[in-house]
DNA sequence: GTATCTGCAAAACATTTGCAATTCT
DNA sequence: AGAATTGCAAATGTTTTGCAGATAC
């Protein structure tokens, strides 16, 4: 296991949002920070009932929504069809091929993410979303 | 109706993309011009079949589909389960109130949009989602 | 012992698809 | 006539829900 030495980080950051760190939780909560890409709730599944084969497409669903709710994690939702979750919080936005259909972070400056505005509004999370052609894809798009 | 004035031109943008103006896309695209917030499928049906009883959802989603891949209207994907549809498409942002779920536009300085970024990828679509509680809903979240 | 978490199956929901009928040129 | 558009019904795929059983405090 890659982050072991993180879970009683991450059991700290649930209890802080009153979230009881159960055994799937912690699971789910660790994968998602450990990996590097956007998986999709299917995608979690699939990839932690190789090590925990009890666990329910109900249960991530469950726990991917709690988190979402206490900003523990980020839901991308560049696709139509189905929710990316991201475990990287710090803000940053995100890159769609649409060819390959990979997603790409893309990293920008924070103060770059205010635009100047002066709304009324309040804000408590922005999402950038950018659609093309990735760099491998360019040639033929 | 109130943008009977602007028909011609929104038949010359369709045909311009290699679009047959038939009198459902045509309608749709109206709509979709015309009006000031942003509709989901269901909506631009339910909005329409008082006008044209006879049209169908298929039709409707296939011609927002044709819209959306030409470029003529945006796909709004800053809720989970629906896709909103809008027809303005100068850049700018948007605003979802996570308490009334209104969506806001949010004009920002297109100067504003390009982040400094010096990426790879080309890039034909940008949309920034932001969420919150509005003015309206602020008091009471 | 009581509240919470979990899992199964079914339901809900938006969207897509296959195909036949209609319409347009 | 021929090609494109349309509509119905069924299928698809993701996410949610109801409820019963298991687990934790």
């Amino acid at each position: 296991m890659i982050s072991d030495n993180n879970i009683n980080k991450y059991r700290d950051e649930l209890q802080n949002k009153g979230i009881q760190p159960s055994f799937h939780r912690l699971k789910i909560y660790e994968y998602l920070k450990s990996v590097k890409n956007h998986p999709t709730a299917d995608e979690v599944h699939r990839e932690l009932t190789s090590q925990i084969p009890t666990l329910s497409k109900t249960t991530v669903y469950n726990t991917l929504n709690l988190l979402v709710e206490n900003s523990l994690i980020f839901a991308i939702t560049i696709d139509n069809g189905e929710v990316h979750f991201d475990g990287d919080i710090k803000p940053h936005g995100h890159f769609k091929c649409l060819k390959c259909g990979k997603i790409y972070d893309i990293f920008i400056d924070e103060g770059e993410m205010n635009f100047g505005l002066k709304i009324s509004h309040e804000i408590t999370e922005i999402q950038i979303y950018m659609k093309g052609y990735c760099e491998d894809c360019k040639k033929s798009p």
